[in-house]
RNA sequence: GCUCGAGUGGUGGAAUUGGUAGACACGUUGGACUUAAAAUCCAAUGGACAUUAGUCCGUGCGGGUUCAAGUCCCGCCUCGAGUACCA
C-alpha cells in the first residue's frame, strides 16, 4: 500500500465536515480555548504559501489542546468589507457583494484543502447585515456615552445631561473637545434643542467634527493615517492632500492612558508593544502660556508694563528718564534745523484743524521722534535719504515703538511731503480715525491674546529666544502686524500648496516668516518675536512651540537660518555647533531662579512658578489622535443616522440593521457626495421607522440618512467577540457565551496590524467593558507575530546588443530574429569576464574598447590570441571568451542578415524574471513547459536558449548541460512571478506535506523565503512515516498488537530504544508546541521516525502515541493510521500522551574529554559515577596521558552528565 | 535621525540555564537497483593542510570576562522592520 496521500486527505477532509468534528461547544465542562487567526480579507488574488503560515500554527496549536483535552473555539470568517471590491465595481460595475462572495468561496475552497480544523458553524462576515447589525449597534453605545476623567471609564450620556441640569458644566471631568464654552444649569436650561445637541457632541465618544482629514482624490475617499505610505496611499499609491471636512470621529484620545498601561496586562510581541507604545506617543512636560504682546496695548490705568515710566510725571514725559535730558537737548536742536520736509509737514499740521495736538521733534522711550500725536499715540516718521542705509535701525526701532510702547507709526519719504502734501495729511488724518488706534489713553483695545504651548521642557525656558506657531495656527490672523501681514500670507499660501508628501520630502529646507508679533517671557518679561514655520505641527500639541534653540535641533537650525539668537542656559556646553539635548547631563545657567538645578529638578521648580504665575501647569500629551471614522465609499457599513436640522440622530437599535441600499454607480456623485448620494431609497422616515424613499423627504417625518460609510475597521474591531455567539439575534452575544468564553487565549498574525486593527480593537473593548458587555479589558491575552514567506524569483538573461544604424532611413530599432537567453551559470561567466576587464590593470582608453558602463561589451573581437589582454586571461577566462565570441558573432549575423544597415558593437545581458513554477530544485528551469506556459509561452516559443558550458542547443550542439536560473530572495508578488499557490502544492504533494513544510521552514516569527524544492524533505518523511505502519508484505498495514508488559504469544515487547524515541519524541513535541517552536518539532518528528524504522518498531505500544502526536501537524495521515488502527472516531480528540520520565534514564553517558577547552576525544562513562570517580577515570585513560605527554594538569573541570575539561 | 529585531556551511535553519557548533532537511558528489528515467536505498558533504592517525582555522568585525563563549560584557559594521519635523 502507498501512501495515496490525495484519496486520504479528500476522505478526512469529508469526514470532518460531516461529522462537525471541530464544533465548538457554548456549554461545557471542559476547560476553554480560544484560538484565533486575524480576519482575511478576501482578495481576488486568492491564498498563495505566505498566507496560511499563522493558520497552520494556529490550528496546530487548536488540535494539540483539544488533545490536551480542551474545549477548543477556533474560529474563521472574513473581513468582506474594504476597497478592492469597490473598486472593482467601480471598473466593471459589478456589484462588489457578488465580487466579494466568490472571493470568499475561493478562499473556503483554498483553506478546506489545507486540512483546518475550523468550527465553520461560526463563520461571519462583516458584510452581512445580521452581522453589521451589531457593528451598528456599537456605533450607537458610543455616540450615547461620553468619557468621565474622575470615574476613568466611559458612562452613559444620559448621566452626563443630569449633571447639566443640575449644575452646568464646571465641574464635568470629561474628555471633550478643546472649546468647550462654560455654562451653567440655567443656561443649560435655556439652550434650545439644537444648542443642547451641539454641547452634546462635544463630549460624545463619537462626534461629528471638521476634521482635517487625508484626502484621497484618485480614491474618492479619506485615509487613516495609517493607510498612507510614504505620502500616498497604501492601495494604488494615490497621492493624497490635507482637506477638512465634517467627519465621524472616535474619541480613542480618551483612552491614551489606559492602551498604554494595558499593555503590561498582555503577553504580546515586544516590538508589537513599543510600536503601540511610540503610536500613542505620550510625553511628559507641562502647557506655558506666553502673553501675545498687543499692537497697542493700554498705557494708562497702571496696567502699562513700562516699568521705567514714572507715573508721577506729566504724560508728555515720554522719554526714558535716563537719558531725558540728553534727548530733550537733542530735540531742541532738531527743532531748530528742521528739514524742508519736515518744516512743510509741520506747517501743513498746524494750520489744518486736526482734532488731534501734535509735537514736533519729540524724546520718546530712547529715540526722539519727527512727529507725534500723544493722545491717539501716532507717531509720524519723514525718511530722509539719510535712512536708506540704516533702515534696519529704524525697524527695530518702530519696533520697539509699536511693540512695547504701543504707539502706531506711519512713515513718509521726503519726495512724498513736498510733492503731495495734501494726500499726506489725508493719511495721517485716516490714521488717526482708524479703530484700531489707540484711540485715547487708558482705553482697552482689545483683549489680551494668549499663546500656550506644550513642551517637554520647560526647565529651559530662560532659554527661549523665539516663539513658532504652526502656519494654520488661528492666531497668525490676529497678531500678524501689518508691516508683515504680506509676507507672512505670502508663506502661509506656500505652504498650503505644498502637499504633505513635499514637506515630507525636504525636511531639511527651513522656512518660515516673522509675524511682527512679540510675546512675553513669563518670567524675564522681555519680548519674544512670534515666529511662524511649518516645522511646527498644527495637529500635535496647541500647534506652538517655545523655541529654545540651545536645546533642540530645530530651534537651532530655525535660528540660525533667520539669524535669532541662541542664548546659552546650560552649564559648561558648548552649543556653537550643535543644540545639546541630553537630558541626563543638563546643568542650567543664566537662568534665574532655576541656575545650577538638574533637568528633574528644574522641571519640577519651573512649573510650580509657572502655576503661581497662573501661565502654566504640568501635562501629558498624547501623539494619538481622535480616529476619523467616515469613508466617502459605498462598500462598508451604513452609519444608523438620520440628520434632522443638520443634527445627527440614532436610529433606535430595534430598527437595526440599517441595510446598505442599491445604487447604480458606485463612483461620488456628480455634487461631489460620497457614493450612497447615489442611492434614491435612502431616507428615514420616523413615523414608520422604515428606510423609504428620497423624494419623501420633507424634514417634518422623513429625513435624510448619513451618506458616509463606516472604516474598514469597525467591523474587525470587535469580531473575536462576535464568535463566541454568532447566530445570536437579540444581542450582540449573550451573557452566557461571554462568561465562558471571556476572551482569546492565543491570536495569531501579521505585525502590520500594530497601530491599527489591533490598536482599535483594544479601544473598542476597553469600552465595551466600560459598559459592561464584554468581562475583560484585553481581548487577546497571548498574540504572535507570523513572519512574512517571502519568494524566491528566479531570473533568465535576455541578450540585448548595442548597435549603431543609419538614421536616414525609416528603420525601426534592430531587433534579434529570435530572442535569445542564456544560463545563470553562462551569464556568470561572462559577467565575471566583463568585471574582469573593468577591473584589469588597462588603461583606461583600452577598458573603454572592452566594455563600457552600461554593462554592455564591445570590442572583444579584437582580443586576438598573443595580444596583451588575451595574455592577461587565465584558461576559464579563454574558454568564456570563446563563448562570448560565437554568441556576439550569432548576434552580428542575425542583424546583418536582416540587412538593416545596423552594425553591432557589443553584448548585454539583462535578468527577466521567469516563473518558479518551471524550476526544479536544482534551479534548472523546464523550457519545454515554459513554452507552453499560456500567458507567456508565445514570447518564448521560438527562443533561443544557451546552457550551462555555452553549448547553443539551436546550433545543433546540445551537450547536455542544463539552462540554470539565478534565483533572488524578494516579496512573494504576482509581478515577480515568484508566487506559489498553496493548492498546487496541495495537488503534489498533499496538505500535510505543505503544513509540516511551511513550519519546517524556520521559527514562526521569523520571516523565511519559500523554496518549493525543500518540500520533497516533509513529503519524504511522511511517506516514511506511512511505511513504518505498512511494513507488512508488500507493504500491507502492520502493527504488532502485543500489550506493553509481558511480550506474551510470542510478540515481542517494544523495544526500549523504542520507547525511548517516543518519549523524548512526546518530551520535546509538548515543549515546542508550547513555546510556538513548530519547526524543531518537525525535526525531531524526522529523527523520530528514522530511529524507529532503523529499529524495526511494529508495536502498537508506540506507533499508537506516534499518530497522536503527529496528527496536529498533520491531522489526514494521523486520522487515516488512527482508523487503521482500529478506532471508529476520529483521533482529534484523542489523548496526548502522557511523557514519561523513566524511559529516557541513560545507564551510561559519553563524555566528552577536552583540553584547555577543546574537545580531544570521548570517552564512555557510566551515569551514575561521582565528580571524582570521573575524574580518576579519564585521569587514568591512555588517551588523557598520551594528550598530556607527562605534563600535570593544573586543574580538572568535571561537570557531571556534561563535560571533563583538563586544563594545563 | 530614533525605536526594535537579526547576522551560524552552497541554502532553510538546530544548538533549552555558558558545556561536544552545524541537529533535521534541501542541494551537491559518488554508489546500489533499473534497458532507461522516476521513485527508493546507501555513503560523503564547514574550510585548509595531511588524506593513515591527525593538525590548524571557523558562528558579521575588534576587544574583554571564564577552565570553557554562537550564547555573557564593552565598542563597531552590515542587513531588515517600524516610525518620522511629536516640541
Amino acid at each position: 500500500m502507498t501512501y495515496d496521500f490525495r484519496k486520504i486527505e479528500e476522505k478526512w477532509q469529508q469526514f470532518w465536515a460531516e461529522n462537525q468534528t471541530f464544533k465548538a461547544d457554548n456549554d461545557s465542562q471542559k476547560e476553554k480555548f480560544y484560538v484565533l487567526d486575524m480576519f482575511p480579507y478576501p482578495s481576488g488574488a486568492g491564498l498563495h504559501v505566505g498566507h496560511p503560515l499563522g493558520y497552520i500554527a494556529s490550528d496546530i496549536y487548536a488540535r494539540y489542546k483539544r488533545h490536551k483535552g480542551f474545549n477548543v473555539l477556533h474560529p474563521m470568517g472574513y473581513d468582506s468589507f474594504g476597497l478592492p471590491a469597490e473598486q472593482y465595481a467601480i471598473q466593471t460595475g459589478q456589484h462588489p457583494a457578488i465580487t466579494t462572495e466568490t472571493n470568499i468561496n475561493r478562499y473556503r475552497e483554498q483553506l478546506d484543502k489545507i486540512g483546518f480544523s475550523f468550527d465553520w458553524s461560526r463563520e461571519v462576515r462583516t458584510s452581512d447585515p445580521n452581522y453589521y447589525k451589531w457593528t451598528q449597534w456599537i456605533f450607537i453605545q458610543l455616540f450615547n456615552s461620553w468619557y468621565n476623567k474622575d470615574a476613568d471609564r466611559a458612562e452613559d450620556i444620559s448621566r452626563l445631561i443630569a449633571i447639566f441640569e443640575k449644575e452646568g458644566n464646571q465641574s464635568v471631568n470629561a474628555v471633550c473637545d478643546e472649546d468647550v464654552a462654560l455654562f451653567s444649569a440655567a443656561d443649560w436650561q435655556a439652550f434650545t434643542a439644537k444648542q443642547q445637541q451641539e454641547v452634546l457632541l462635544q463630549y460624545r465618544l463619537t462626534y461629528l467634527a471638521e476634521t482635517e482629514v487625508n484626502w484621497c482624490p484618485a480614491l474618492g475617499t479619506v485615509l487613516a493615517n495609517d493607510e498612507i505610505v510614504n505620502g500616498v496611499s497604501e492601495r494604488g499609491g494615490h497621492p493624497v492632500i490635507r482637506k477638512k471636512m465634517t467627519q465621524w470621529s472616535m474619541r480613542i484620545s480618551a483612552y491614551a492612558q489606559r492602551l498604554l498601561d494595558d499593555l503590561a496586562m498582555v503577553d504580546w510581541p515586544q516590538p508589537l508593544k513599543d510600536s503601540q507604545t511610540n503610536w500613542i506617543g505620550r510625553s511628559e512636560g507641562a502647557e506655558v502660556t506666553f502673553r501675545v504682546l498687543p499692537l497697542a496695548p493700554p498705557q494708562g490705568g497702571g496696567t502699562t508694563s513700562d516699568l521705567n515710566r514714572d507715573s508721577s510725571s506729566p504724560k508728555f514725559h515720554t522719554a526714558d528718564s535716563d537719558i531725558y535730558g540728553v534727548l530733550l537737548e537733542r530735540a531742541k536742536d532738531m527743532r531748530k534745523n528742521p528739514t524742508k520736509a519736515e518744516a512743510k509737514l509741520w506747517e501743513a499740521l498746524r494750520n489744518r484743524n486736526l482734532d488731534s495736538k501734535f509735537r514736533i521733534q519729540h524724546p520718546i522711550s530712547r529715540y526722539i521722534v519727527d512727529f507725534v500725536c500723544l493722545e491717539k499715540e501716532l507717531i509720524v516718521e519723514v525718511d530722509g535719504e539719510i535712512h536708506q542705509y540704516q533702515l534696519n535701525e529704524d525697524a527695530e526701532r518702530q519696533l520697539l515703538l509699536e511693540q512695547k510702547k504701543g504707539y502706531t507709526v506711519i512713515r513718509f519719504t521726503n519726495d512724498e511731503v513736498l510733492n503731495d502734501i495734501d494726500e499726506v495729511v489725508y493719511k495721517i488724518e485716516t490714521a488717526l480715525n482708524s479703530p484700531s488706534l489707540g484711540g485715547g489713553r487708558g482705553e482697552v483695545n482689545s483683549q489680551a491674546q494668549e499663546i500656550s504651548v506644550f513642551t517637554t521642557r520647560p526647565d529651559t525656558i530662560f532659554g527661549v529666544s523665539f516663539m513658532t506657531l504652526a502656519p494654520e495656527h488661528e492666531l497668525v490672523s490676529k497678531i500678524t502686524t501689518s508691516g508683515q501681514k504680506e509676507e507672512v500670507e505670502a508663506y502661509i499660501a506656500a505652504t498650503a500648496k505644498r502637499s504633505e508628501r513635499d514637506r515630507m520630502a525636504d525636511v531639511k529646507t527651513i522656512t518660515g516668516a516673522f509675524t511682527g508679533a512679540y510675546a512675553e517671557h513669563p518670567f524675564s518679561k522681555e519680548p519674544i518675536p512670534i515666529w511662524i514655520g511649518d516645522y511646527v505641527l498644527a495637529g500635535y500639541g496647541t500647534g506652538a512651540v517655545m523655541s529654545v534653540p540651545c536645546g533642540d535641533q530645530r530651534d537651532y537650525d530655525f535660528a540660525k537660518h533667520f539669524n535669532i539668537p541662541i542664548p546659552n542656559i546650560f552649564e559648561g556646553v558648548d552649543i556653537s555647533e550643535l543644540a545639546f539635548a541630553d537630558k541626563e547631563k543638563t546643568v542650567i545657567a543664566n537662568s534665574d531662579f532655576l541656575n545650577g538645578l538638574p533637568y528633574k529638578e528644574a522641571v519640577k521648580r519651573v512649573i510650580s512658578e509657572l502655576e503661581q504665575l497662573g501661565q502654566g501647569k504640568g501635562k501629558i500629551n498624547y501623539r494619538l489622535r481622535d480616529a476619523v471614522f467616515s469613508r466617502q465609499r459605498y462598500w462598508g457599513e451604513p452609519f444608523p443616522v438620520y440628520y434632522v436640522d443638520g443634527m445627527p440622530q440614532m436610529i433606535s437599535a430595534e430598527h437595526l440593521p440599517i441595510i446598505l441600499p442599491e445604487v447604480e454607480k458606485y463612483l461620488p456623485t456628480e455634487t461631489g457626495e460620497p457614493p450612497l448620494g447615489n442611492a434614491t431609497i435612502w431616507a428615514w422616515d420616523v413615523g414608520k421607522s422604515a428606510v423609504v424613499s428620497n423624494q419623501l423627504i420633507d424634514d417634518v417625518t422623513v429625513f435624510p440618512l448619513e451618506l458616509n460609510t463606516m472604516p474598514g475597521w469597525a467591523g474587525s474591531s470587535y469580531y473575536f467577540n462576535r464568535y463566541m455567539d454568532p447566530h445570536n439575534e437579540k444581542e450582540i452575544f449573550s451573557k452566557e457565551a461571554m462568561d465562558y468564553w471571556q476572551d482569546v487565549d492565543l491570536y495569531i498574525g501579521g505585525s502590520e496590524h500594530a497601530t491599527g486593527h489591533l490598536l482599535y480593537s483594544r479601544f473598542w473593548q476597553k469600552f465595551l467593558f466600560d459598559k459592561g458587555v464584554v468581562p475583560k479589558p484585553e481581548f487577546a491575552k497571548k498574540l504572535i507575530n507570523q513572519g512574512m514567506i517571502t519568494g524566491t524569483s528566479a531570473f533568465v538573461y535576455r541578450v540585448d546588443f548595442e548597435a549603431s544604424w543609419s538614421l536616414n532611413k525609416k528603420i525601426k530599432e534592430p531587433s534579434l530574429t529570435k530572442p535569445m537567453y542564456v544560463s545563470y551559470d553562462c551569464f556568470k561567466e561572462i559577467d565575471d569576464l566583463y568585471k574582469f576587464i573593468l577591473s584589469s590593470e588597462i588603461s583606461a582608453q583600452d577598458k573603454n574598447i572592452f566594455a563600457n558602463g552600461n554593462g554592455f561589451t564591445k570590442g572583444l573581437a579584437s582580443v586576438i590570441e598573443d595580444t596583451v589582454f588575451y595574455n592577461l586571461l587565465d584558461g576559464g577566462k579563454k574558454d568564456t571568451l570563446k563563448i562570448f565570441m560565437r554568441l556576439f558573432e550569432y548576434v552580428q549575423n542575425d542583424i546583418r542578415t536582416q540587412n538593416v544597415g545596423a552594425i553591432v558593437h557589443g553584448l548585454k545581458f539583462s535578468p527577466i524574471h521567469v516563473k518558479v513554477q518551471y524550476v526544479n530544485a536544482s534551479d534548472e528551469l523546464d523550457i519545454e513547459e515554459l513554452k507552453r506556459d499560456s500567458e507567456f509561452g508565445e514570447e518564448y516559443k521560438d527562443a533561443i536558449f544557451i546552457g550551462e558550458k555555452g553549448e547553443v542547443l539551436p546550433f545543433g550542439e546540445d551537450l547536455g548541460g542544463a539552462f540554470k536560473v539565478s534565483r533572488e530572495v524578494e516579496k512573494m508578488s504576482k509581478s515577480k512571478y515568484n508566487v506559489v499557490s498553496p493548492d498546487a502544492i496541495c495537488e503534489e504533494y498533499g496538505a500535510d506535506s505543505l503544513r509540516l513544510y511551511e513550519m519546517f521552514l524556520g521559527p514562526l516569527e521569523q520571516s523565511k523565503p519559500w523554496n518549493t524544492a525543500g518540500i520533497t524533505g516533509t513529503h519524504g518523511f511522511l511517506k516514511k512515516l506511512w511505511r513504518l505502519y505498512h511494513s507488512g508484505r508488500e507493504g500491507q498495514f502492520k502493527v504488532d498488537n502485543s500489550p506493553l508488559e509481558g511480550g506474551e504469544g510470542g510478540v515481542a515487547e517494544p523495544l526500549k530504544e523504542s520507547l525511548k524515541t517516543l518519549h523524548r519524541t512526546i518530551k520535546k513535541v509538548e515543549e515546542d508546541i508550547e513555546n510556538f517552536s513548530f519547526n524543531t518539532s518537525v525535526s525531531t518528528f524526522m529523527i523520530a521516525v528514522n530511529e524507529l524504522s532503523a529499529q524495526k518498531c511494529t508495536s502498537r505500544a508506540i506507533l499508537e502515541p506516534l499518530a497522536v502526536l503527529v496528527s496536529p501537524y498533520a491531522p489526514h495521515i494521523a486520522e487515516e493510521l488512527w482508523s487503521k488502527l482500529g478506532h471508529t472516531t476520529s483521533i482529534a480528540n484523542a489523548p496526548f500522551p502522557k511523557f514519561e520520565g523513566k524511559y529516557l534514564v541513560e545507564s551510561s553517558k559519553e563524555y566528552p574529554i577536552s583540553f584547555n577547552g577543546k574537545v580531544r576525544f570521548k570517552v564512555e562513562l557510566p551515569a551514575d559515577l561521582s565528580k571524582e570517580e570521573i575524574e580518576a577515570a579519564v585521569m587514568a585513560h591512555d588517551k588523557t596521558q598520551e594528550q598530556l605527554q607527562g605534563r600535570t594538569p593544573k586543574k580538572v573541570i568535571v561537570v557531571p552528565g556534561k563535560i571533563v575539561n583538563i586544563v594545563g
